[in-house]
RNA sequence: UACCCGGUGGUGUAAUCGGUAACACUACAGGUUUUGGUCCUGUCAUUCGAGGUUCGAGUCCUCGCCGGGUAGCCA
């Protein structure tokens, strides 16, 4: 083993120092900003998630790349909660996301901020671009803000409460906070150019009249600063070198800069790249919450959702997401992911790190005719052939057994190596066996396989050195343990969710069989497994203890499969 | 129809000051194998188009074409 690993050694180091060769746009703005040092060598970057739901897997690409930089240029990430809406923010979702930034294996230490946290700065610094003429307090309705806001190809119209007076704007201003208006009935505004192309800066909305108390602040504020008003401003005050966020903020980004150079504030440098897409995937947190409302899928940690949480109760490990988020790159082309590589970043972690374990899915009853009847053997099987330092366990072996229907065939197509009719076959770790004969039902499917074993082979090796083509995994009927199995397929039956036919809308394309639910047979040694165990089961794929397991009822969710060119071969024979 | 951003193989990314288009995944073909897994080997693009600058262009210039974003008091 220690050579193999040696041996092995080079490569992975040639693959990283070329990865870090190739850096990526953003973390070369950064190279140069500590060159021409711009920022006092610092690098300061944050997470700012909103807590409005759970994280999902494009998140995780965000958090890896800021906490990844941090780590990298020996500076600091922050965790922000962008919680400027109260309508929208529950502290449920503020525990899910520590939980989930911390799973995948991120740590932002003391620097836990909120937004809510800097209303009063913020405040303070309205009434400060006020004064300096560059606010104005707004009577016009939604609608009617709308109206003037003009099109994407029409300059807009002035508000008629644009040039009101600095001291009634402050006294406007004041009673708004107050709680002397309704809600939508007055807001303030950045005095900018209603004839801007570029419509953000059309005296965008900073404060909105909202009633409604905060997860964070109560009652204590009626007025709330809009997202464009107050994200920047929070980046200024934590003192964030490098606002990096996904395309959509781009054209918001003179925005911001208008805000902090008004101010006369620390400007950081906001850097935007491509957000994440993956195919059959959703990765929309408001129709991820419009799943979850609607009951199509058990919750915000249901295998299925592309969820941070679901993702882990699926089987995923922090690594294989690190890795993934790693090997898909960085850049500002909207780009789809195929789900696969999401899954081979499973698989190739799991195969080195996942316990092997045999159990049956579909099983099918086999009888070794001349194997004594009440005899038990304990055969030793590897637990991981990646990993020889995982040791071995015993399995035990008798006359009846269950194999896993798919791998007999009464009638073998071309290339099916498996068990059929006069074939010799391994059971693995335990003896060649050769099939003699089948019993049927009435209505023709068959029941039972029986076999001779040869008992020279023991261990699964023939002393005679005879090759047989296949080995299958199997359970002994008598130790085996019943589990149900959670099978699970893409929650969506197209590669772009939204492309929906004419008159239906996304959830048009839910894949009703994005679940299947069985009864399978395990090796007993599973019975010490604990939720969030993960294993392969051989030849069939990766497999993760539910957390609904109980002492009566073992429940495996199916991580993802393994590789299988035979299902391959066999779908090009029937085409 | 305005503004902003983007366009390299089936997919995702690379390619210092312009200097032989590289890596990974997939697919296909082999090899190894007590998992039809893993692992190993091989094969698969002249860079959206047209001009131009240059000894030399994926990189620079011009004009097109295509895709995405933007008209919340959401973030």
């Amino acid at each position: 083993m220690a050579t193999e690993k040696s041996k092995r050694e080079p490569e992975e180091k040639g693959k990283e120092s070329a990865r870090e060769a190739a850096l990526d746009f953003i973390r070369e703005v950064i190279n140069k900003d500590l060159e021409t040092n711009k920022y006092g060598g610092r690098v300061a970057t944050r997470f700012p998630p909103e807590p409005n739901g759970y994280l999902h897997i494009g998140h995780a690409k965000s958090i890896c790349l800021n906490f990844g930089i941090a780590r990298e240029y020996n500076g600091i990430c922050h965790l922000r909660m962008d919680d400027t809406n109260p309508c929208k923010e529950e502290t449920e979702y503020v525990e899910a996301i520590h939980n989930d930034v911390r799973w995948l294996g991120f740590d932002w230490g003391k620097h836990e901020y909120y937004a809510s946290d800097y209303f009063q700065q913020i405040y303070e610094w309205a009434v400060k671009l006020i004064k300096a003429g560059k606010a104005y307090v707004c009577d016009l309705s939604a609608d009617e803000v709308h109206d003037h806001r003009g099109t994407l190809t029409t300059p807009g119209k002035d508000s008629p409460y644009r040039n009101r007076s600095v001291a009634e704007n402050l006294d406007l201003f004041e009673r708004m906070r107050a709680g002397e208006f309704s809600d939508g009935s007055r807001t303030l505004r950045a005095k900018i150019d209603m004839a801007s192309p570029n419509l953000n800066l059309r005296d965008p909305v900073m404060y909105r009249i909202l009633k409604t108390p905060h997860h964070r602040t109560g009652d204590k504020w009626c007025i709330y600063p809009t997202y464009d008003w107050v994200h920047g401003q929070s980046d200024s005050i934590e003192r964030i070198t490098h606002s990096i966020c996904t395309l959509e903020f781009e054209n918001h980004r003179p925005l911001y800069d208008w805000f902090v150079e008004n101010l006369g504030i620390h400007h950081p440098q906001q850097i935007e790249f491509a957000r994440l897409n993956i195919t059959y995937t959703m990765l929309s947190k408001r129709k991820l919450l419009h799943l979850v409302k609607g009951n199509f899928v058990r919750g915000w940690d249901d295998p299925r959702m592309p969820t941070i949480a679901g993702l882990r109760r699926r089987g995923y490990t922090p690594a294989a997401m690190r890795n993934f988020c790693k090997d898909i790159g960085l850049t500002k082309t909207e780009s789809v992911i195929d789900v696969t590589r999401l899954e081979n970043s499973l698989r190739d972690d799991l195969n080195k790190t996942a316990m092997r374990v045999m159990g049956v899915l579909h099983p099918l009853r086999l009888i070794i005719d001349n194997y004594p009847d009440n005899q038990t053997e304990e055969l030793d099987a590897v637990n991981n052939p990646e990993d020889a330092g995982m040791g071995t366990r015993k399995v035990p072996f008798s006359k009846e057994l269950y194999i896993e229907e798919e791998d007999f065939r009464e009638d073998p197509p071309k290339q099916f190596f498996r068990l059929s009719p006069g074939r010799e076959v391994r059971l693995r770790y335990a003896y060649y066996v050769t099939c003699s004969k089948v019993e049927k039902d009435a209505s023709g499917k068959i029941t039972t396989v029986h076999c001779t074993y040869d008992p020279a082979t023991k261990g699964g090796d023939s002393p005679d050195h005879r090759k047989v083509k296949a080995t299958l995994h199997w359970v002994s009927a008598k130790h085996a343990v019943d589990t149900e199995v959670r099978l699970y397929d893409h929650l969506f039956t197209k590669p772009d969710p939204e492309d929906a036919e004419e008159g239906k809308d996304w959830t048009s394309n839910i894949n009703p069989k994005s679940l299947e639910i069985l009864t399978g047979k395990l090796e007993p040694s599973v019975t010490k497994a604990k939720p969030g165990d993960r294993f392969q089961f051989e030849r069939l794929g990766y497999f993760c203890l539910d957390a609904d397991t109980t002492p009566q009822k073992f429940v495996f969710n199916r991580s993802v499969t393994l590789r299988d060119s035979w299902a391959k071969i066999e779908k090009g024979q029937k085409e």
